[in-house]
This record gives C-alpha cells, sequence and structure tokens, in this order.
DNA sequence: AGATATTTTAAACATTTGTTTAAAATGTTT
DNA sequence: AAACATTTTAAACAAATGTTTAAAATATCT
C-alpha cells in the first residue's frame, strides 16, 4: 500500500500523467464545473471516469484537494488570457479590445459553464482563490489601461473610470455565456443559432465597446 | 399532531404569514441564495432561523419543496420587471432601457447575490424552472422590441438581431454583480467605491445602449 | 523467476444529512 | 376546566457521502 509514484509531490494539473489519473481528472472536471463542488459527489466522479472510489482518494488524498486543482486550473485559464493580452506593448488598446472579446469567446464556445462554476463558488470561498493567481492591481496598471489613459489625456476618448472600461467589455462578452440557458430560452434558439449569435458577438464587441469610449458622461 | 393551519394549501411566499415559518423562509432566503441548494444543509437553515430542525419539515414538507417557493420568488423578482417594463406602451423605447438599467441597479444594489443564484441553479434544472414563469417568447414580441424594430426600419438605428440588445442590456447591467468578488479584487475596491461605481453605471447604460445601436454591422 | 513496489478492488467505517416519530408544550374552543 | 387542535421539541431512523482498510492484482526490478 504505497504511496502513488510521483503524484503527491507534484499536485499540479498536468496532462502527460497516468492513465487513470486523467480520468479521474477528467471526470472531475467536466462534474464540478457542470454541478458545483457540493452537488458533485465522489461516487459520480468515479463512475464518470470508470474507476473504482477508492482510487480517488488514493491519487488525491481528498475530494477537496481535487476540486482544488480543477478550480486553480479553470481560474488560470480564465484569468491568465486577460493579464498577458491587456500587456502586449505591441499592440493598441483597440487592437486589445478586439483580441479580449475573440479569445475569450473561443475559450467560452469551448467551455461555456466555466465562467458561472468560477463565479458561483468564489461566493462561497472568497479569500483565498485569488492567493494563487494574483492579479490585485495587475489589470487596471497594465499597459492596455495606460494606453487608455493616455487617449483620454489627448481627448480621443473620453474620460471615464476604467473600471466600466473592463466591466462592459466583460460583461458584452461572457454574461450571454453566463446566462445562455435563460437568453435561449428568451430568443427561443437552439444551442446552433446561439452559437452563431456568439460568433457575431465576437466581432461586434470590439465596436462597441470602441463606441461606448465616445459616449460622455451626463 | 395536526397538518399545519393553512400553509400547505397556499404555499406562496408571502410575508403575513406565521412568525415561525417567516423565520424559516428568512432564513432560508439568506442561506439557499448565498451558497445554492446543495452546499445548503436543513440543519444550517433551523439554525440560522432559530427554530427545532422538525419545523422545517412540518412547514414545508421537505428542503426541496422549500428551496423551489424561495427559487420562484427570485425568478419572479428577476424577470418580472423585465416583462412589464419592456411592455408599457406607454414609453419609448429609449426610456425602456433607462428603466430596465435603473430598476435592475437597484434591485441588485439590494440583493447582488440574486443573480448568481438563479444562473447557478438554472444550470443544474434547465428544465421546468422556466414554465412558472413563462417568457418564452414575451420578451422578443415585446413592445419595446416592436418599438426598435420600428426604429430598424426607419434607419434610425442599425439593423441587428433583437436578442444583442438584451444580451448587451443585461450585460452591462448584470455582469458587474454577478462577477462583484472578482472585480472587485481587480479594482482594489471595498463595498462602497463598488456602489458608487454601480450608480454610476445607472446612469450611463442607456447612453451606452443608445450608442450600440448606431454602430454598424463589418 | 522471485522479490518488491505500485495499482486496483471490495468492503467497511464514521459522519453527515434529510426526514420521521411520538411525546410534550402551547393555543383554542366549548 | 375539559376537550380538542396546533405547534414545538428531542430523539431516532435510513440513506447518502467522504474516507479508510486490507487484501488482491498488476507492474517493475534484480
Amino acid at each position: 500500500m504505497g504511496e502513488p509514484k510521483c503524484i503527491h509531490t507534484e499536485p499540479e494539473l498536468s496532462l502527460e500523467n497516468n492513465s487513470t489519473q486523467e480520468k479521474i481528472i477528467a471526470a472531475a472536471h467536466k462534474l464540478f464545473t457542470q454541478k458545483g463542488y457540493a452537488a458533485t459527489k465522489t461516487r459520480e466522479i468515479a463512475e464518470e471516469a470508470g474507476i473504482n472510489l477508492a482510487l480517488l482518494n488514493y491519487y488525491f488524498r481528498s475530494k477537496e484537494k481535487l476540486f482544488d486543482m480543477i478550480m486553480a486550473d479553470n481560474m488560470q485559464q480564465f484569468v491568465l488570457g486577460l493579464a498577458q493580452i491587456t500587456n502586449d506593448k505591441a499592440t493598441s488598446y483597440q487592437e486589445k479590445f478586439a483580441l479580449l472579446a475573440s479569445s475569450y469567446t473561443d475559450l467560452l464556445l469551448n467551455q461555456p459553464e466555466m465562467p458561472i462554476f468560477i463565479l458561483s463558488e468564489i461566493r462561497n470561498n472568497p479569500v483565498g482563490l485569488f492567493q494563487r493567481v494574483r492579479l490585485d492591481k495587475i489589470i487596471l496598471s497594465s499597459n492596455m489601461f495606460e494606453q487608455v489613459k493616455e487617449a483620454m489625456k489627448r481627448g480621443e476618448i473620453q474620460q471615464i473610470n476604467p473600471m466600466h472600461i473592463l466591466m462592459n467589455l466583460l460583461g458584452l462578452t461572457v454574461f450571454p455565456f453566463v446566462a445562455s440557458p435563460m437568453l435561449k430560452q428568451f430568443g427561443g434558439m437552439n444551442e446552433g443559432a446561439y452559437r452563431d449569435l456568439m460568433l457575431e458577438r465576437k466581432k461586434m464587441i470590439p465596436l462597441w465597446v470602441a463606441a461606448l469610449l465616445q459616449v460622455k458622461a451626463p
């Protein structure tokens, strides 16, 4: 009854691992993301992965440890792109808007339940989860917001709190995925039609955000 | 051991009910909305309400029945205003945008966790929850969207799928509440500063939505 | 092949959790 | 006050759930 070979010492979410470990991670990722931590049972994960229940604790010590890995991976995917794109000095802020809308739309078309999962789990654990991926002031002091502030000074765009820009960009991009079950119902749309709508938005959002920047506060 | 007086026959969420029933509803509303169905335990609700555990089943038969009431109440608050405002024939579509942004902002400032609760629970139960508050095509065939379509014909605004308008309006308004823990961290903001930002948005969103309508598809 | 380490399995354990039971307490009616 | 109905309580129950155990199966090494 030895410890597993190299799992507990390097508990990172990698894909070139043992096959059963992969199966567990894949099943856990699917179920946790779909239903959240509390609603997902260890026996469900084992069944979905097609493995014996005890292997879950053998490889990951506990449900919570397994969850933390899935969550960290989701968080990283969700916020790492943000930091990278906003800090690329080779692009203008308009190009960054387009890149953000584009890359987030692509990401969410493949993993539509990621943001609602992250946001609903964060509310239960507001502390600690951000310590790994600490973006405290990385966003507001990013190259993108420096460029935006410069454009404000030049009078190219209206004076506005940069947080509004971030909220508008993410709101326009992410919200349709967060609220997709409700919005599909509102529009009487199927999966395909909804997807097409998202692809339309991918092109429109940069134009929309640019237009918002021209609106003057009353 | 008789049945409670008039509870099971009129299982609606009203405020002029028995005191202990009120206490249970208040506690359940708080905990369910805060943590979701699966993460909320009946013993927690009883403790929060300051009542004996068995009273929960005495008054509401089961955890699920209690949850359904809380959920229906939340859903109603969230979507009923939408139907009312969008179908008021006395207002222009621009006025409706302002009314929607304003009333939703006020609602969410008082109950910030309502949308994330609704949206995260809907994903677990996509069916059935909408049958009570059926808004299938009420939104798209509302007076507001009739007015918008007219304005498109007149060339007053650009041609666009009306769903985009709904998504933009709700995305700009609701998303900052859905993602508030994350966004507060991004901006390094406290509760008060965040609230002020939401009040600014309340004024800006109608102008922003109006500006979006002028953007031409590429 | 034999020894050793690793992985997998079935079963059990200890809590947790939703619900029920039966009696006690409180309220209402006659 | 007696009889009845309603509400509250403590205790128990049955099922679900996260985890552990010890043995069996499989792989790895010498």
